[in-house]
DNA sequence: TTGTAGACTACTGTCGACA
DNA sequence: ATGTCGACAGTAGTCTACA
């Protein structure tokens, strides 16, 4: 409970530097929305697959992300 | 079944770089030896934890893996 | 030293609904 | 627009054992 809460607040940051809601995202990257909601919030452990849909749903390096 | 394939690859190029058997990084990493083996054959998509106990048990920069 | 198999637990990721 | 809940299927990760 520290990396994943680190992973979200990057996450969050990067999407709201975006002007993007969670929905837009959740819909940009092929993934649920209220799943973004709980990978920002450090609930969940996402695996490198959903972090390479969610740098190019942000359009940011995956390395950007970690 | 590609992107695990390529953290497969980067995993175990940077392993031997080390020179460590698997089973050297699994106890550096507390992972199991099977599990890396299944890694670096792309049959496993690792979580962000494991991305960062990997990177830690190899001494690089969990953006290093990506 | 590594690959593989099978069985198992825990958790990722989805979905519908409601505040 | 976001948080949360409950239920669910699929898979991450462990462990033992054998080639």
């Amino acid at each position: 409970m520290e990396i994943e809460q680190a992973f979200g607040n990057v996450l969050r940051k990067v999407r709201l530097e975006k002007s993007l809601s969670q929905e837009e995202l959740a819909h940009l990257c092929e993934l649920d929305r209220t799943y973004i909601s709980l990978l920002e919030r450090g609930k969940r452990k996402p695996t490198i697959n959903t972090i390479f849909a969610l740098a190019t749903g942000l359009n940011v390096l995956p390395s950007n992300l970690v």
